[in-house]
RNA sequence: GGAGAGGUGGCUGAGCGGUUGAAAGCACUGGUCUUGAAAACCAGCGUGCCUUUACGGGCACCGAGGGUUCGAAUCCCUCCCUCUCCGCCA
């Protein structure tokens, strides 16, 4: 949610910068209700403000042992006008709440123009993608040789977009798990985290997932609970209504979850293997940060998730997403795109995103300024460090041998008992 | 699932229809005292919103949402959550 502050006293401003991820900001009838909302609020008040005063009096004259019989004729006709103004005040501000739940977050200045994901802007690169004297297979065929992955069998068990893994595959799958929670928590200063994946609708409205994308989540009808989409969700309300003691900031978690998609409008997308799964495996970094530092704290949340993909081998580059990418809650993102040699393209493995105080003022999620003893928003990040499922496909095709092998990355083997192939 | 108890400010905890945004204590902040610190004493100390150039004034909030009343933290209803005991269960 961006600062109803804002939106009364700077609208022309925050017109043009959503224009930058086209969402037109319909500015007239935003005014015209709040033009409305605050003649309704004086109005209440003033009623309310009246009400309290005769009730006082009405109080004090029968304390006093007073005919109090004349003090109630006179606030009787209060009542009716107040409980009008009341619901309209009640009903505007909801409308108001609405419309300003459904606003993206405005762009940071640096992020570049442009409507879709070919408008990326491409910051940097790692690697350079391997050249087989093969022909590289993807991870479906690689998989499937083995007989370690199989789609069929998990499309009769649940449907489409699952999977089931066997033996040195999902081993690899867990070592990888392993691999970046350890890398994270040892050398990034993480503190690991272990959370519910259901969550209720004030989570997933206090990261911006609610209620615009309702779709895209696997709802639980009967206890009104959703299957995460990301650990973003629960990690982050870890912080709701807090307020948070500035000696303990920043705040750095990183938590592995599984991951809960309906992909509710990409059916005919990425249909072939573990690209795009309904449930997935991530590691996910999360910080609450003092406002001021978390532009370079995104740079170097970017670096945690970048630090994984180095250690692994793997070719990948880092974009910047274009206005019209960008996700609902953030103002800056990158993504990391990794060398899938089976798609012979970049693929996205991660997304590292400053939502500022977005989602903060929805969690109301604070710290105590020392410096003025108030209470203020902070700035949450996250970034995936990285999605396992993605990683395992990026690990499969880029270390096969032409017998159709998969060496295992030196940096895993502690975790697959010395292993170095599968096979 | 059955029976009971309870949810009040950063924390503990009083209030159970009127002048209570809420006693008291702790914590915190400023001051006095002290070479310094501690102790003691004095003062201050919730959040959001509206209004005002400012000083200030006003409204709302005692788990959430409704209701009764001139007036609700206090009474009634619904829901949520926590604790204790019993049952069931990984």
């Amino acid at each position: 949610m961006l600062d109803p502050q804002l939106i009364r006293n700077s609208l022309d401003q925050i017109q043009l910068a959503l224009t930058k991820r086209a969402y037109t900001l319909d500015v007239d009838s935003l005014q015209a209700l709040d033009t409305r909302r605050k003649k309704i609020q004086v109005q209440t008040q003033a009623l309310q403000s009246e009400r309290n005063r005769r009730s006082k009096q009405i109080g004090k004259a029968k304390a006093a042992g007073e005919d109090i019989h004349a003090l109630l004729d006179d606030v009787e006709s209060l009542g009716d006008k107040l409980k009008a103004c009341e619901s309209e005040l009640q009903t505007v501000q909801l409308e108001l709440h609405d419309i300003l739940s459904g606003i993206p977050n405005t762009p940071h200045e640096t992020v570049p123009a442009g409507q879709t994901e070919d408008d990326n802007v491409e910051v940097r690169r790692w690697g350079e993608p391997v050249q087989f004297d093969f022909v590289p297979k993807d991870h479906v065929d690689l998989g499937e040789a083995l007989g370690m992955l199989d789609f069929a069998t998990a499309t009769t068990i649940a449907s489409s977009r699952f999977v089931v893994m066997q033996g040195a595959v999902a081993r690899l799958h867990r070592a990888l798990i392993q691999f970046m929670l350890d890398t994270h928590t040892q050398e990034h200063g993480y503190t690991e985290v272990n959370v519910p994946y259901l969550v209720n609708k004030d989570s997933l409205f206090g990261t911006g997932q609610l209620p615009k994308f309702a779709e895209e989540q696997f709802y639980i009808d009967k206890q009104a609970l959703y299957l995460i989409p990301t650990a973003e969700v629960p990690v982050t309300n870890i912080a709701r209504d807090k307020i948070i003691d500035a000696n303990v900031m920043p705040l750095k978690f990183v938590c592995h979850t599984p991951c809960f998609r309906s992909e509710a409008g990409s059916y005919g997308k990425d249909t072939r293997g573990m690209i795009r799964q309904h449930q997935f495996e991530k590691v996910e970094m999360v910080q609450l940060v003092k406002p001021e530092n978390s532009y370079q704290v995104l740079e170097q949340l970017t670096g945690h998730a970048e630090a994984i993909l180095q250690k692994l081998n793997l070719p990948y580059r880092v974009v910047t997403l274009c206005g019209g990418d960008l996700g609902f809650s953030s103002a800056k993102t990158y993504d990391l795109e990794v060398w899938l040699p089976g798609q012979h393209k970049y693929r996205e493995i991660s997304s590292c995103s400053n939502f500022e105080s977005f989602q903060a003022r929805r969690l109301q999620a604070r710290w105590r300024n020392p410096d003025t003893g108030k209470p203020e928003l902070v700035h949450t990040l996250n970034g995936s460090g990285l999605a396992v499922g993605r990683t395992l496909i990026a690990v499969i095709e880029n270390y096969q041998d032409k017998d159709g092998k998969i060496h295992i990355p030196a940096v895993l083997q502690r975790y697959m008992g010395g292993m170095d192939v599968i096979s």
